[in-house]
DNA sequence: GCGATCAGCAA
DNA sequence: ACACGTGCTGATCGC
């Protein structure tokens, strides 16, 4: 019996007081919905959407679930304990600082000592005050002692509270493992999302960040095997859009932001620098995420014009990109959505809106939903061939999460290797893409140095 | 206890 | 004046 109250992750509550009040009804509601959904999903065409890839994807997503990640939980133990200290520390320097005591952790009583006390300049606001958060920090760092350490207490306190101090809670006794729960239909463009816990935003980027990442481990005469695709939203761009610059670019194998910039600055007799290829790098994403000119220069830090202009810039050496995101939009306005390869659909109603910043947004939500949705289909292809391949070759390495364009087995150490090969074999021939597809495979006794 | 708000992690 | 890719989680704060 599952109760209105449900829990969030889906699982069946048996609490006797919620019990529907009509189960029956309830069953002949969910038969009736089902009904009209094969309805559409006959009109629309999505049956082999459906048969050949959200299907058999249910089974492999249930396996992963299933099997889990094994997390060293005394090094996140230690780590976690180092940060407290740290963390106390910051806090009574901060208290010092600011001659008085306050929550760090509200923004509302941060502003109020940063801005009316200590009279540091105020960036930008929000709704209710002034925004504290990291870019205006960073903006202000130089003004007075105490930003850099709250800067600090912020990294420390998120790491400790979202990661080191939760997941431990969510070992399951029963495997000694943490279980995610993939959700198959929450993101809009067909991607998978992670939740209870989270496990596709586990940090890598910052240094104090990634030892977290290390606490994610195989068993014992096991190793992690992580499997990247490299660039792959850039080179379905490529692809869908028959940009042959881009094309080009992959085919010689060169850093694809250094060339970016290179195509887009040097002309001008720039040198390409690590600040051009950053530049270059913001708008390859900004063109993957859907990004703004606002965006892109909120992200920069640099005027909107200016933005503006690299953007133009962009698509002056790659014209092919242009026209497909023209081709994209003016079909999207016609028929009110958009397609990825495999045929996966996303309405669009957006792009009717009278408010001129919404009609944007629409325009910036068809073409990233064309290229990362098509994606999305590519990895889920990947996801089943790998799990159906390692089976059907007798193998006991097992896919165990999938992180958008990354995917983590685990296995014994006496076939990790020939279960490499096989994976990105699989993961390669998912889809057949000009530029092909490439895949970066590492592997290593924990997650941090798989990858 | 709940929702709104702010903040920050990842691909 | 304002605007600002998504999904998820955690902390604070006011109701």
């Amino acid at each position: 019996v599952r109760g209105g109250g449900a829990e969030p992750d889906g699982q069946l509550s048996l609490d006797e007081a919620e019990a529907p009040a009509d189960p029956a009804a309830d069953a002949r509601l969910a038969w009736e919905l089902a009904g009209r959904q094969r309805e559409l999903i006959e009109e629309f065409g999505l049956e082999p959407l459906l048969n050949e890839v959200e299907m058999p994807l249910i089974e492999v997503l249930a396996a992963m679930e299933r099997v889990g990640v094994k997390l060293d939980a005394e090094r996140l133990a230690e780590i976690g304990a180092g940060m407290a200290e740290r963390i106390a520390q910051l806090q009574a320097e901060i208290y010092e600082l600011a001659g008085r005591e306050f929550t760090i952790g509200s923004p509302q009583q941060l502003g109020v000592l940063l801005f009316e006390e200590l009279g540091l300049s105020r960036k930008r606001r929000g709704k209710t005050g002034y925004s504290t958060d990291a870019r205006v920090l960073s903006q202000i760092r130089d003004e007075h002692e105490i930003i850099p350490r709250i800067e600090q207490w912020r990294e420390l306190t998120k790491l400790k509270n979202t990661y080191l101090d939760s997941l431990p809670t969510l070992i399951d006794p029963e495997t000694g493992r943490i279980h995610t729960t993939f959700n198959q239909v929450t993101a809009a463009t067909g991607r998978l999302s992670s939740t209870n816990p989270n496990l596709q935003n586990i940090p890598i980027r910052s240094e104090v960040g990634r030892p977290v990442r290390s606490c994610f481990v195989a068993e014992p005469g096991h190793l992690l095997l992580s499997a990247d695709y490299d660039q792959v939203e850039l080179r379905v761009l490529a692809h869908v859009a028959g940009e042959d610059v881009l094309r080009e670019i992959f085919a010689s194998g060169e850093d694809i932001h250094t060339a970016t910039a290179a195509e887009m600055l040097a002309t001008d007799g720039r040198e390409i620098g690590p600040a051009e290829r950053s530049k270059a790098k913001m708008i390859n994403y900004g063109i993957a995420y859907g990004l703004s000119a606002f965006g892109l220069a909120d992200r920069l830090s640099i005027p909107r014009e200016e933005a503006a202009a690299y953007i133009d810039r962009y698509f002056q050496r790659f014209p092919a990109v242009q026209r497909f995101i023209d081709e994209t939009i003016e079909r999207a306005e016609r028929e009110g959505r958009v397609t990825t390869l495999l045929g996966r659909r996303r309405n669009i109603p957006e792009l009717r809106s009278s408010n001129r910043q919404r009609k944007l947004l629409g325009e910036r939500l068809a073409v990233n939903t064309v290229i990362q949705g098509t994606a999305a289909d590519i990895i889920k292809l990947a996801m089943i061939n790998c799990h159906r391949a390692l089976a059907d070759a007798g193998f006991a390495t097992r896919l165990i999460l999938q992180i958008h364009d990354e995917l983590l087995f685990e296995g014994p150490e006496t076939e990790i290797e020939r279960a490499r090969e096989i994976v990105v074999g699989e993961m390669k021939q998912a889809f057949d893409l000009d530029p092909p597809l490439q895949v970066e495979p590492g592997v290593g006794p924990d997650w941090l140095a798989a990858k």
